[in-house]
DNA sequence: GCCAACGTTGGC
DNA sequence: GCCAACGTTGGC
């Protein structure tokens, strides 16, 4: 099993989204670059557990857990002339995008900003801290382990 | 809202 | 295949 890190932008797609889906559970589509759908295609199984990350606001932060439920599979939204995120050189033959799905777990007992992430030395290793905008983030089991403590979940 | 970082595009 | 221009992300 592995672990990732999955960024969002709270005002558009946010963890209580996720937690009001039906069977909680989203397809996780719309990403666009290329590394990420690397990751999304090939290396994201089920059952990987998933930091769910809110970004682009005032104090940025690991917010809650959730589980991968469904591997790579073609973004249909790039096939969709009317989404937003449609790709005119995507086919079926051809999808270029990935989705996975994702299942709301739980929330953090108390939220891991940015700002403490940069404040652990042993996370400065993190994607996260390098500034990378990549939205789909391998995270490893010591970083995994270290942010659930800050996040108040000794007993998982 | 600014702007640095950085991924992508396209002319050559 | 280089690299300048451009667009987007995301912290601040």
């Amino acid at each position: 099993m592995a672990y990732w890190l999955f960024k969002t932008e709270p005002g558009c797609f946010s963890f209580y989204d996720l937690k009001n889906r039906p069977d909680r559970t989203e397809p996780w589509d719309g990403v666009r670059n290329f590394q990420a759908r690397n990751f999304l295609r090939d290396t994201v199984k089920v059952g990987d557990r998933v930091l769910f990350y809110h970004s682009n606001i005032p104090e940025p932060a690991v917010v809650g857990l959730a589980e991968i439920v469904r591997s790579g599979y073609p973004d249909t939204t790039a096939l969709n002339p009317d989404s937003e995120h449609f790709d005119p050189r995507a086919s079926v033959d051809k999808p270029i995008w990935y989705m996975v799905d994702l299942r709301y777990l739980e929330p953090l007992q108390q939220i891991v900003t940015l700002e403490s992430i940069k404040q652990t030395p042993l996370l400065a290793g993190m994607p996260l801290v390098k500034r990378s905008r990549l939205s789909i983030q391998p995270v490893t089991a010591d970083e995994w382990r270290i942010i659930l403590t800050m996040g108040g979940m000794k007993g998982i």
